[in-house]
RNA sequence: GCCCGAGUGGCGGAAUUGGUAGACGCGUCGGUCUCAAAAACCGAUGAGGUUAAACUCGUGCCAGUUCGAUCCUGGCCUCGGGUACCA
């Protein structure tokens, strides 16, 4: 074999390790990088080829700025507490902490063979005390601050405390929960420990409340909103239903506005940023009070659409609100009591599937529509939910969809309030749908009468402020992170309770560690497994048996790497101080909603209380698409062990079964491997076309169970590292999903033996020559050099392949074995294929890494066009072109373009009006 | 329903963002070498048309702007993603 790739990747995969030569230092006179992937789940399948295009992608990006002469921070760990693990030990009994690590070993060697340049000097474990301590102290931060609306940001709780001594919390201004009572100095004072805990935990962002949770009887946990779709839970699918309980929260809403504009500053795709925009859902309107007829008291309801509040026929009060019992009449009580039951008792999933039924009820009771005086009826509904505004509503149903199909169902009346633009009022009785539109003209609307929408919607705040009933209110779909889990495999809460408080653990003590439990199941009491740890308390005390959710350990793990064997701190303002952020981050887009919007949360925090040094810790994002399977299958004939190839198989009545892709090359079957492949297809029997057997295929998710999962230990097997690194940037844009095939790899294989073969003799020994390059050479060395600069850049790896393999390809023609051309080239493929470039390098005569060699630049004078061709046309048409040197004054082009045969031929014997010339483009004559 | 994104040969995908559409790779066909095969190398390859050329048509569809549109504008179709009673 010429080119060795087994003996050379093997070699230099030890060398790099050995010398540490990807180690990043925390002092260095170099500008710094911070290129980070997205860490990941060590499961039990390992790798497969999907996996590392994300890893490649920034690999190649690394090793381009450390050429570039950046000191580049490039680390890997892994997020290792999680489901699965905890699901197997359920299953067979082992302790979750030994499959974990089995995993990881089989991730490291499988990553190892890639030739990454990762810094595992820096390698971090969410599973390891050393680590979680820092998770759990964050924890403790969380839970000893509040956000200050004000300032803000996070502020010590102690400063709140010291507020509520001098004047009680009126004047507070804080993110709190909406059931917060007032109070004075003098209560204050009085309230007993108890009662002062039960406040506090009101404002910290940490913080223990009953509220409605996603609770999954299927994994016997809770969820957070992202881990939850069409009312089933993403991992496992099991059903999940509404559920009072008491539970750990962080207060993320306070930081929408903030999580909000963070979105302007950093370089994400435009689709990543609209889904967190969505997912946070700001919306402006306002709230207004509703005085209840023959009552002192008011309910408050969040709208929009304040312009259209001439046009409200009936209020909306979800099924939990407060105030239903109290404002609900005797005549309508037991019908009221008998549907807030049946609402409440519905799953989920019910209801969600149910969305198009309408159901409510009417109170008994009126409401007095502040601006008309108009008594309005009362209705109780679960199309208004309870978590969002204030679960009250005022209905506008010609207006609002959900409220015309209420007012429809119930026979309610329709006002048009609004005219879109271009239409005329019309009878609401003939509407088969409302109006929702944000344009138009008020009508039937006293003061704002033919005012546009926008208009409207500030004057008639204006008169509610005024009035002292309403005020301008922006409101957030965004809700608060349920924190706990009841579950084994996590980090336990440093938290013990005394006479019921909760109280925190003092900080000296962590990490508080996870004990050894007999079982993983939750007890027979329904408590987590941790109530099943022996003599697990603290001072004395019961210590909490939730654990934090899967996200708590990814939230701020790029900011351990910074420092991550410092065991005084998270990291030192040092390290902080010098890496900053992460410049570039790769990974999956399904982490829109959850770890990367926890994450940005997690560092606003820290940023607040001095720890992080920047406020959005991701400044260019790039998101890998999926590399889905390649299914192959064959075709049995119905009822038979005979199997007929794809093309013939229409004149038969067949199955498609899934074959392992393993034994099929190009869609051939080797049909000897089939039949050994399992024993009903020992004695198959086959139809071929051609003396072949064809299969057809499908683009599906890689999975085992479809037999197409390519796993990349054999890639590397058969065609080297260097190769599958290239193949896999070379199959197309990296942020577009597309399905593995192997047919192409063969091209790139093809590649990297010519490229050996530039530097070597027929005999196969290293040959170049010291001979003065060419002009040609030069310029296809620089056409290069500029070519893969500006793409990787780009990290448009996929032109950057196909630029050196038209740059080998011209050199071999000219069969150019010069070290002046072969030299920088072997740095500017070493992002690429490492190995190879490694040996080359050395070949060359280095005696360091080509790690630390610098980057070509390239010399505009080798680029220079002496020619540029225009496009001469006629009356618009182009009809042929022309090469003439780029700077050429205007009228010379226009006198040479006239005395040309061609355009003789074109003029048909015609003179031209007008001749147009746009330098370097055209020459447009006009007849 | 609403909000994004994308539609280019047999396939993956290029195109200096308004200037010869289809780079590069795969596949297919033909050839060189060989007893043969593999490997390697050379040539052809959007469709129609012709002995060959000329020429005509071609970037989801329909219009528009322009001397000129894969690129800009408007309308439609299809696919992918997000979200879903969020008032």
């Amino acid at each position: 074999m010429e080119y060795n790739f087994n003996e050379i990747e093997k070699k230099w995969q030890r060398f790099w390790a050995e010398n540490r030569t990807f180690g990043a230092e925390n002092r260095s006179p170099k500008p710094k990088y911070y290129i980070l992937d997205m860490f990941p789940y060590p499961s039990g399948a390992g790798l497969h080829v999907g996996h590392p295009l994300g890893y490649i992608a920034s690999d190649i990006y690394a090793r381009y700025k450390r050429l570039k002469g950046f000191n580049v921070l490039h680390p890997m760990g892994y997020d290792a507490y999680g489901l699965p693990a905890e699901q197997y030990a359920i299953q067979t009994g082992q302790h979750p902490a030994k499959t974990t690590e089995q995993n990881i070993n089989r991730y490291r060697e499988q990553l190892d063979k890639l030739g990454l340049s990762f810094d595992w000097d820096r390698e971090v474990r969410t599973c390891d005390p050393r680590y979680y301590k820092w998770t759990q102290w964050t924890f403790i931060q969380l839970f000893k601050h509040y956000y200050d609306n004000n300032a803000q940001k996070a502020m010590p709780i102690s400063k709140l405390v010291e507020t509520f001594e001098k004047e009680g919390n009126a004047n507070v201004n804080a993110a709190c929960d909406e059931k917060t009572p007032q109070f004075t100095a003098a209560e204050w004072s009085n309230f007993s420990e108890k009662e002062r805990q039960e406040i506090l935990m009101h404002y910290r962002i940490a913080y223990l409340s009953d509220s409605m949770v996603n609770w999954c009887a299927g994994l016997g946990t809770v969820l957070a909103n992202d881990e939850v779709v069409n009312g089933v839970s993403v991992r496992g699918g099991y059903p999940v239903e509404r559920k009072l309980m008491r539970q750990w929260s962080l207060r993320v809403t306070a930081y929408a506005e903030r999580l909000l504009k963070g979105l302007d500053e950093v370089e994400w795709s435009e689709s990543l940023k609209e889904i967190q925009r969505n997912w946070i859902g700001r919306s402006e309107g306002a709230s207004v009070f509703f005085p209840i007829e023959g009552d002192n008291r008011s309910f408050e309801i969040f709208t929009t659409r304040p312009d259209t509040i001439f046009g409200v026929t009936f209020m909306v009060l979800c099924p939990e609100h407060e105030m239903i019992a109290e404002i609900t009449t005797s005549e309508q009580k037991a019908e009221v009591e008998a549907y807030v039951t049946w609402a409440k008792n519905r799953s989920e999933r019910e209801r969600q599937a149910e969305v198009k039924k309408v159901s409510g009820v009417f109170t008994g009771a009126f409401a007095v529509n502040p601006l008309t005086k108009e008594r309005i009826p009362i209705w109780v509904s679960d199309y208004v939910l309870a978590g969002y505004g204030t679960g009250a509503i005022m209905a506008v149903p010609a207006h609002d969809s959900r409220d015309f199909a209420f007012a429809r169902h119930f026979n309610l009346p329709i006002i048009q309030v609004v005219v879109p633009d271009g239409e005329q009022p019309e009878d609401t009785d003939t509407w088969s749908e409302s109006k929702d539109s944000k344009s138009g003209t008020c009508i039937n609307s006293d003061f704002i009468n033919g005012m546009p929408v926008k208009k409207a919607i500030t004057a008639v705040i204006d008169r509610l402020v005024e009035m002292g009933i309403g005020q301008r209110k922006i409101n957030y779909r965004l809700r608060d992170a349920i924190f706990s889990r009841q579950r084994y495999w996590g980090e336990p809460f440093p938290v013990y309770y005394k006479d019921g408080i909760p109280y925190i653990m003092d900080e000296s003590e962590l990490p508080l560690m996870l004990p050894e439990v007999e079982s993983y199941l939750p007890t027979s009491t329904g408590e987590p497994p941790l109530a099943r740890a022996k003599d697990w308390t603290y001072k004395g005390c019961p210590i909490d048996y939730n654990t934090m959710p899967g996200f708590a350990g990814s939230n701020g793990y790029y900011l351990r790497y910074m420092d991550p064997h410092n065991d005084k701190e998270y990291f030192s303002a040092e390290a902080a101080g010098y890496w900053q952020c992460v410049d570039l981050y790769v990974g999956g887009i399904e982490h829109a909603t959850g770890h990367l919007l926890y994450s940005r949360f997690w560092n606003k925090f820290l940023h607040d209380i001095g720890k992080s040094c920047v406020e959005e810790p991701f400044r260019r994002l790039v998101n890998q698409g999926m590399i889905q399977g390649r299914s192959n299958f064959v075709y049995r004939i119905k009822g038979s062990n005979k199997y007929v190839s794809l093309h013939l198989k229409d004149n038969y009545e067949t199955d498609p079964i899934h074959v392992d892709i393993n034994i099929v090359d190009n869609d051939v079957l080797d049909l000897e491997k089939f039949r050994q492949w399992r024993p009903e297809f020992a004695d198959a029997e086959f139809i071929l076309e051609d003396g072949r057997y064809i299969c057809g295929y499908e683009i599906e998710k890689m999975s085992k169970s479809m037999f197409n999962v390519q796993n990349p230990d054999d890639i590397v097997e058969k065609y080297g590292a260097d190769t599958l690194r290239m193949y896999e940037m070379f199959l197309g844009p990296i942020e577009q999903s597309k399905p593995w095939d192997t047919k192409g790899i063969e091209g790139v294989s093809r590649f990297l033996k010519k490229c050996w073969k530039l530097y070597h003799n027929a005999d196969n020994n290293f040959c170049v020559s010291d001979e003065e390059p060419t002009a040609e050479e030069l310029k296809i060395l620089h056409r290069t050099i500029k070519k893969v600069s500006e793409d990787i850049e780009k990290m448009a790896y996929n032109t950057s392949v196909s630029t050196f393999m038209i740059c080998v390809n011209e050199l071999t023609d000219l069969k150019c074995g010069k070290r002046k051309i072969l030299e920088p080239l072997c740095i500017l493929l070493s992002p690429f294929a490492p190995h190879i470039c490694e040996e080359l390098w050395q070949l060359l005569g280095h005696t360091e890494s080509v790690t630390f060699a610098t980057f070509p630049t390239w010399d505009e004078k080798y680029l220079a066009e002496n020619n540029c061709n225009y496009a001469v046309s006629f009356n618009g048409k182009t009809r042929f072109v022309v090469s003439l040197p780029s700077d050429m004054p205007k009228e010379e082009v226009e006198r040479q373009v006239l005395q040309m045969p061609d355009t003789q031929k074109w003029l048909q014997g015609n003179t031209p009006k007008k001749v147009i010339v746009v330098p370097r483009k055209i020459v447009n004559i006009v007849i």
